[in-house]
RNA sequence: GGCGACAUCGCCAAGUGGUAAGGCAAAGGUCUGCAAAAUCUUUAUCCCCGGUUCGAAUCCGGGUGUCGCCUCCA
């Protein structure tokens, strides 16, 4: 298995620390708005890590950050008039309800910053008194001149860092690259007692402590998207490092952005996609194929005619499904030569860095073997490993479900038939579909308005 | 200004030295009352220019273009 590590910019093998078992932290939401489809992008693919982990064997333990506490948060309590407490609590809510509609298999942990506010003041104090940190009227700033490593993940340098042109001023900090610790409380703000007066902590501690408390000082994978590369990756590396003198993670994993029609997503031009609005349209395994038909670390744009291309490729698995009846196919036997060597062309793909691209290509292979060769082991075959990518988790249900969402169009499709049917005057047809349908439950109505339906129980 | 990524068929996208996977779309054949599905067949020399090599989409140099990071952001 090969991981390209962003720490050493290459492909690296995958050695777990401990044989057998993986320890992995992603970043997950800042519950300040419902989370925009370029998310939703690194929550699927951390996602597909996992399960693919798991499907090799791994006992996997992931940890997935919830950030709840944060100038954002803050920013949009004023704007809905609601704590940020109750923001939290809505769009962690809502988080959640979207990961699953994702079908994305919930980490094992979600820790929240705010239940671990003083691990991490103990590792401020921590850093205070080795030397790293500094305190300037309550606030408290990491120094980056003092831990010669800082810039290794993002291959910057701390001096270009000064004369580049964004770096803001801040009289209080050492040099314009310092972050902050702890940030200190401005009225009206939440806030927590410390050893530095009310305040709140800054954003990079939280990952340090909570990764570190539920899965020990070095793990295997630490993962995010790409922007997180600089600064917040950077700074808890220097916090980790400084405190504790080890490594954060052994390998470091980030995927790349999502563009909308090549211009980056924002809400100033007007591109600005929730994830929940894309899930109204598309379904999960559509949205699913759509991100691993490209390789994870290239940036991707999303445009709709791609999304129903991928529906339509997702489709051609279902339309299998269908014909061969599934579930009512017989079990499985142990699979032959020609399909083990299929299995292992998957896994190498997806050895080599995550190819899911390649690994996909493999199950259009399976697929038109079937229709080749009528083998149902096959069928189990092409299950397995799509399921190792997270699709095919609920067959039987989504056979079923699409029946249900068509139910509705072709009632539709009927009411327009009889319209026609009624403007050439051919009533016996047009009174038949309404009798025809109120046999089965439909109740038509006419109005001024056109033909309303409803069911009848 | 600094750093980095990318450019492969109409569209999406694998391929990182050995002669271009896969999906969608399109065309034609089989099947079919007609359609749909299925099935068979067809469709690229890889942005441009130089170089290295027996051999390059793949390596090097130079262009051109697109995008990202350097500020909160997945």
């Amino acid at each position: 298995m090969k991981i390209f590590n962003t720490m050493k910019k290459r492909k690296e093998e995958f050695v777990p620390i401990e044989a057998g078992k993986l320890k992995m932290y992603a970043c997950g939401p800042t519950v300040y708005n419902y989370f925009h489809i370029g998310n939703a992008r690194a929550f699927l693919f951390f996602d597909v890590v996992r399960r693919y982990f798991e499907f090799l064997g791994y006992d996997v333990t992931y940890v997935q950050n919830i950030t709840d506490i944060e100038d954002k948060l803050i920013k949009q309590s004023q704007e809905e008039k609601l704590p940020v407490s109750k923001i939290a609590e809505k769009y962690i809510k809502a988080f959640l309800k979207d990961t699953k509609a994702l079908g994305i298999k919930p980490a094992d942990h979600l820790p929240r910053a705010t239940e671990y506010i003083n691990e991490m003041i103990k590792l401020i104090q921590k850093l205070e008194k080795k030397g790293f940190a500094y305190q300037v009227d309550g606030d408290v700033y990491f120094s980056v001149s003092d831990f010669k490593e800082y810039g290794k993940l993002s291959g910057k340098k701390i001096d270009e860092l000064k004369t580049g042109a964004r770096v803001d001023e801040n009289k209080n900090k050492k040099h314009p690259a310092d972050f902050t610790l702890w940030k200190k409380a401005k009225p009206q703000e939440p806030n927590w007692e410390s050893p530095w007066g009310k305040g709140r902590p800054g954003w990079h501690t939280e990952c340090v402590v909570m990764s570190r408390t539920l899965l020990g000082e070095t793990f295997d994978i630490h993962g995010g998207g790409n922007d997180l590369i600089f600064p917040h990756h950077e700074n808890e590396i220097a916090q980790a490092q400084a405190s504790t003198g080890k490594a954060l993670a052994k390998y470091w994993m980030h995927n790349g952005y999502l563009n909308i029609e090549g211009e980056k997503m924002s809400k100033s031009l007007n591109n600005f996609f929730t994830t929940r609005d894309i899930l109204k349209k598309y379904d999960q395994e559509t949205i699913r194929f759509f991100f691993l038909s490209k390789h994870y670390r290239s940036p991707i744009d999303f445009n709709e005619d791609i999304l129903i291309e991928s529906r339509k490729a997702v489709n051609g698995f279902y339309q299998l499904f269908k014909e061969v009846d599934y579930p009512h196919i017989s079990s499985k036997h142990e699979y032959d030569e020609q399909q083990k060597d299929l299995k292992k062309k998957f896994i190498a793909a997806m050895d080599d860095d995550f190819n899911t691209a390649k690994a996909i290509s493999y199950l259009f292979e399976i697929l038109k073997l079937y229709r080749k060769l009528k083998d149902v082991n096959l069928i189990y075959l092409l299950i397995e490993l799509g399921q190792s990518l997270g699709f095919f988790q609920n067959i039987e249900d989504r056979l079923q479900k699409n029946l249900n969402d068509i139910s509705e169009e072709l009632v539709k499709l009927l009411i327009d038939y009889r319209k026609q049917f009624k403007r050439e005057k051919r009533w016996e047809w047009a009174d038949r579909i309404r009798a025809d349908l109120k046999e089965i439950g439909i109740q038509l109505r006419d109005t001024s308005e056109g033909t309303d339906w409803e069911l009848q129980e």
